[in-house]
DNA sequence: TTGACAGGATACCAAACGGTATCATAATTA
DNA sequence: TAATTATGATACCGTTTGGTATCCTGTCAA
């Protein structure tokens, strides 16, 4: 269906990677702003970056000699699908356990 | 907030893990019920569904000695909730994109 | 009780991953 | 122009990962 699901849930599954995209949800971000909040160097973070782009997670700007990396937030809808997939069997088991709980009203009145 | 954040989206980040889930949402399955659709041994099937179990995607139920895998819908929920967080900001950027086209229509009108 | 069958555990291997160090390039600025 | 600044690119390194092969344990059936 979406066929960036694999680089995207690959991007999501680095705690520094989501660290990054909570931080440009707060706005745009060049590479060395983004750097004063990691413990890690300009290039550790620069192949993070080309990993959410990758997953589709991240637009950049670039402007003069300065590159602003902001959210893309529609990259987010292949794994907001995905999973909503088992949204599904969610409800299926609530509705189970609620079939659940009635039959033991029932069995109760024979103790089973 | 979930402490399982981390295992779970590790856990979802590979094609064979998704793959599983998706069998999984047919009902309970075996290690050598799952392993017939998959072109691995039974080791490397055994330590994805571990990786699974890690994540708190699913749950195991042993019976005799066969062991039925199952999914744990409930275990969706950390990841479902990280990336509804960035749902916010396609609201905000849609927003935006109103903002945009109604200066527009006012920009039309001195060619800007 | 002895096979056969389902699964667990571990050692091992190649590839991918997260990170650093280093060098190269383009754009500001003194 | 020369120095500085912001970034890109690449080689390299230790660890993790996905996979196999192998052996061990527990359960069912003759």
């Amino acid at each position: 269906m979406h066929p960036d699901t694999q680089n995207g849930f690959r991007a999501l599954a680095d705690p520094t990677r989501r660290d990054i995209l909570k931080r440009l949800a707060k706005g745009e971000h060049t590479i060395a702003q983004l750097t004063q909040h990691f413990d890690m160097t300009r290039a550790a973070v620069k192949k993070h970056l080309t990993v959410l782009s990758d997953g589709g997670l991240i637009t950049t700007r670039a402007a003069g000699r300065e590159r602003f990396n902001a959210l893309n937030p529609d990259g987010f809808a292949p794994m907001r699908d995905w999973i909503g997939f088992f949204d599904h069997f969610w409800d299926a088991q609530l509705s189970y356990l609620k079939d659940a709980i009635e039959n033991n009203n029932q069995k109760d009145q024979h103790n089973d």
